[in-house]
DNA sequence: ATTATAATTTGCCATATGGCAAAAGTCAAT
DNA sequence: ATTGACTTTTGCCATATGGCAAATTATAAT
């Protein structure tokens, strides 16, 4: 299990109180059982493609989106060569993250930037 | 299962001996045992993404397309869904804002957005 | 036909998925 | 504290997936 894949229960279940619904609520819209639910939410078990497509409505996802979430797409392109590429390209933006941050209004978006490089600093002045 | 599903097999096994391949190159090429590869062919048993994914660039399939044929993704979708998204896409992202989140690694980029839906659930609970 | 070789299918099994119902938490209002 | 209404988690089980090795079935080549 790589990075994304263990992340993907910690994504769902954001969107999830994000929305918000609850397990039941979600189970329910979704027609995929609660306890299954929250067993993919805390990494228990792993979705298949046929769970993810039901739930991605409901959690405002496109199918796409939550497919490449879950590795089973590929990030944007088609046909990357070595299945050992192990490294996660860095400079890339990742897709939920994207669609997350999109949501804001500009003023917004910028301001989380700001908060950022001020954490940053402040862990560089803790660190020396 | 219905008609779609019994026709992957057949589709994919079409594909096969057009490319040409036999079960074991396809095996060998795929990393899916041969045995597995029949069944899926004579519609025994259905792949998973997992398996549509290891197999479609051997057999010259784009991930979507497999995936379409499969029924995992609804037939024409490319990031923008055609329904109700009147929430989601009426905002961008800041583009100064995509290339500075781009530059951290993807786990500090979720932890942003981690942050983001804590402050608004504070902000929610103070004013209400 | 007979053997050799490659290709496909089958038997068996280990593991993963996912649902249902019961148990265990949560939380507000007495 | 206790009740009652939700929400989440757990126990258990039925079914599906997928690999390995043996068995079967083509396909040639003497």
């Amino acid at each position: 299990m790589n990075d994304s894949v263990s992340d993907l229960g910690k994504i769902l279940k954001q969107q999830r109180i994000n929305t918000p619904l609850t397990l039941q609520e979600l189970a329910a819209e979704s027609g995929v059982s609660s306890s299954h639910l929250g067993r993919i939410e805390r990494g228990e078990r792993f979705p298949s493609a046929r769970i993810l497509r039901k739930i991605a409505k409901p959690l405002g996802f496109s199918e796409d989106e939550l497919f490449t979430l879950a590795g089973f797409l590929s990030p944007q392109t088609s046909g990357v060569a070595e299945e050992g590429v192990s490294r996660y390209n860095s400079r890339q933006l990742d897709p939920y993250v994207a669609r997350m941050l999109a949501e804001e209004p500009p003023e917004i978006q910028r301001a989380v930037i700001g908060i950022l490089s001020l954490l940053k600093s402040i862990a560089r002045g803790i660190s020396k």
